[in-house]
DNA sequence: TTTAAATAGGATAAAATTGTCCTTTATTAA
DNA sequence: TTAATAAAGGACAATTTTATCCTATTTAAA
């Protein structure tokens, strides 16, 4: 609805990701696929992504798999997520698909539209990876069901 | 983003019918999509929608086309329009993709998810086709650019 | 040094969304 | 009554998004 697929399946890969590197645990493609319910081989390219944009670490070989340092816990936001997935349409776009959203020549929903995005905004860049997780381990949410 | 191409069509054809219904004019499909820039067939099959739905009403034959009364312009509310075309995922749908929105068992980013949407839905609901005719009429926004 | 495990990446396939074309139906006006 | 006009609707096509499969590359451990 708000977010691709894609980028849903980025976020909970991401979170899950974070989850296991508190407790110094790597983990593979084919775990995370399966603790997100998300199709491996689509997951896989998601993740290629995130690795790129450094949101995630990758390591390959035996031993190797994903993982995210402590300190980008904090670093990384979902709005670093969201852009590096569904790009920055949900920023500059328009409501009604104008073609991009101008406050000079506004459609119809533009000032009630750019409010509800500047709070979207606002609570994608104020939200850290590191939030998200601690709220998995303490066993208060959930990524698959 | 947000909505679909198809909804975002939508809502700018009805807006435009409500301006032109507010002088008395009838609009056939083809004035619609030049007026609003969208693909012509594509257009009509979303126009049918909204009729089924009662949005709008269509009228075939010379002199045919689609109109709206003045009281459903004050009736017809965005909400309504999202949910004929989109259905209401955006209402029940959870942010990360899980199956449902559910606050028993949620996701990482239920809390601050349900609070965005809660102000998308206020906002849809409570934003009338007569309101965004009349910003056009004025001149003060735009259907296309 | 070989083997096996893991990610990277390219090629394709399937599904969903967006868009087009053509025929049918209704209705007005000549 | 006929002709012309407009929406309704069905079939199909193109594009985008989602998903799969297979090979190459990297690397750790036996
Ligand atoms: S112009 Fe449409 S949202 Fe800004
Ligand atoms: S459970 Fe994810 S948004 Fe409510």
């Amino acid at each position: 609805m708000m977010f691709s697929k894609a980028c849903e399946y980025g976020i909970r890969a991401a979170v899950y990701i974070a989850l296991q590197s508190l407790d110094g645990r790597r983990v593979s493609v084919t775990e995370i696929a399966g603790e997100i319910d998300s199709p491996i081989a689509f997951t896989a390219k998601i993740l290629q992504q995130l690795t790129r944009n450094n949101i995630v670490n990758s390591v390959k070989g035996p031993t190797g798999g994903f993982e995210i340092e402590r300190k980008d816990m904090d670093r990384v936001n979902l709005s670093m997520i969201v852009k590096a997935i569904d790009g920055d349409n949900i920023y500059v776009g328009c409501g009604l698909g104008l073609k991009e959203c101008n406050a000079d020549k506004p459609c119809p929903l533009h000032d009630k539209f750019v409010d509800i995005r500047s709070n979207l905004r606002t609570m994608l860049k104020s939200t850290s990876l590191y939030e998200l997780a601690t709220g998995l381990e303490v066993g208060l949410t959930y990524l698959k069901r």
